[in-house]
This record gives C-alpha cells, sequence and structure tokens, in this order.
DNA sequence: CTTACTGTCTGTAGCAGCTACAGACTCAAG
DNA sequence: CTTGAGTCTGTAGCTGCTACAGACAGTAAG
C-alpha cells in the first residue's frame, strides 16, 4: 500500500494524469488513509495497462473500451483486435501523412541550404499559387 | 471583392477557421461591406500561405513567425530554414514515435488472428508486467 | 409586398488529454 | 516546535479548431 507519488513513479504515469484519470473514471477511486489516497498491486496493474494503451495511440474511450474487454471473463477477442486493428489502420494514415508532411519539408529545407539567393525556397513554397 | 463564403471554397478553409485566424491576428481584419466581410486577392494568397503552413504541420506560432519573414522585406532566409528544420526534425521524431506504434499493433493484431485461444493476445499485449 | 431561403454576424461553449496553478492540509524528521 | 515534502480540492489554461444559438441582411419567387 503506497501513496499517489510512489504509484506515479512505479508507472511513471504523473499525479496530476493519475487524479485525472479517476475523475473521469478510467481507473477506480481508491481506498483512502485520511483524506489521502492508498493504492495497491491491482492499482498498479490498471494504471499501467491505461498507460501502455496510450502510449500505443489508444485515445482515452477506446481504453475504456479495452479495459471493458480485459475485466469481464469473456474476454472478447474480436472486439479487442477490431479495436486494434482500426486503430492501426489509422496509426498508418498519420503515418502517412507525415511522411508527405516529411517530404516537402525536407525538399524545401535541401534547396533553401542550397540556394537561397532569389527567394526563399522555404517562404516561396508556402507562398507559390 | 468577395464574401467569406467565397472565401472558403477557394482556399478550402472552413468559414469558423477563418474567423478563428482573424480573431487571433493570423490574417488581418478585412474591410466591411455593411457587417459583412469582404476580402480581395491578397486576403486570398494570404490565408493560402497559412493553410499551406498549417497542412505542413506548422503550430500557429510558427506560422505567424513565417508570415512575418515572408513580409518583411530583408526575408530572412536564414530565420525561415532554421523554423523549418527544426520543424522538419519534429515531424520525423512523430514518425519514429507512430513507426514503433505501428510496429506493436501489427504484430499484437496478427498475434490474434493466428491464435486468441488463452488470452487475447492484444489484451495480453496491455497487462503483461 | 410578403414570404422564404440562404448567407452572414457575434459571442460563447465544447472537444481531447492533459497540465498548472492556488491555497489548504497532514505528517514525519530534525 | 518548526520546517519541508507530500498531498488535497477545485478551477483555469493549453492547442486548434468546431458547433452551436439567436439575430440580421440580401435576394428571388409568388
Amino acid at each position: 500500500m503506497f501513496a499517489i507519488g510512489a504509484l506515479s513513479k512505479i508507472t511513471g504515469c504523473n499525479i496530476e494524469t493519475i487524479r485525472y484519470y479517476e475523475r473521469i473514471a478510467l481507473i477506480p477511486k481508491p481506498a483512502r488513509r485520511g483524506r489521502y489516497r492508498v493504492y495497491g498491486l491491482e492499482d498498479t496493474d490498471r494504471l499501467r495497462f491505461v498507460r501502455r494503451a496510450r502510449e500505443l495511440g489508444f485515445s482515452i474511450e477506446e481504453v475504456r473500451t479495452l479495459l471493458r474487454i480485459a475485466l469481464t471473463q469473456s474476454a472478447s477477442c474480436e472486439q479487442a483486435r477490431m479495436l486494434a486493428a482500426a486503430h492501426l489502420a489509422d496509426v498508418r494514415t498519420k503515418i502517412a501523412d507525415l511522411g508527405k508532411m516529411e517530404a516537402v519539408l525536407s525538399a524545401t529545407v535541401a534547396a533553401c541550404e542550397r540556394d537561397h539567393d532569389d527567394g526563399c525556397p522555404v517562404i516561396t513554397a508556402l507562398s507559390d499559387s
């Protein structure tokens, strides 16, 4: 049994964020010793789950769903896979979008390093009609 | 000279967004005919500039700086390049982060498609200590 | 001329997902 | 007894829009 600061250190999750997750009921309200929150191993596991899912880019609502799936006995694998697959597609789209940005940016920066005599290529790239 | 709806269509920028950009002084306050905003070609150029910069992922503050650079005679190429290069690095970091997510996600989804007999791999990946 | 419709106006509130206070309190060590 | 670290609640802020509500302007058809 430990306080919020310890939980924060263990999980690498900001104290304010932990309280935020509690407020939005992503993690359950913990027991109290006096007015202080006290946590146990289950809380650690749960928060770690949340944090990992967040690190993989799942939205809060998706994490909520994943938790629901994880906590039911009948652990609906199908549902979890669907969710993860949809999110994966999302991530791939984002990578593609960023890839396009990267291409344009690196080209313009390179052009700017080569010749910035008649107008900055960076500015030109944004101004061209 | 045209109204905000036309500007929106020309630039592909949402009406509400145009007004938002005006409010935060990213674009100048346009002339008015009665209470209606009227725009000209300069406004179109400026908004296009903003929109392009945003599409390349520059933040509002970065766009502001880019505009300042673009609008000064002495068009500091160096500054623009620095900004773009910094942003490029940022984009690359994001791509790398998303790439890591993608790897984990695709691996787990694939595992889940293969065998979901003893526990869903998706859920397990999030739960493992 | 009236009616209807479309476009525009201002102002404010909401979204995600935190983060950052202020100001009060509790508790253990020195 | 004091000091410092940790914790508490509650609220406001961040980015970059987006979505209303409720009013008004301008045009076209009947």
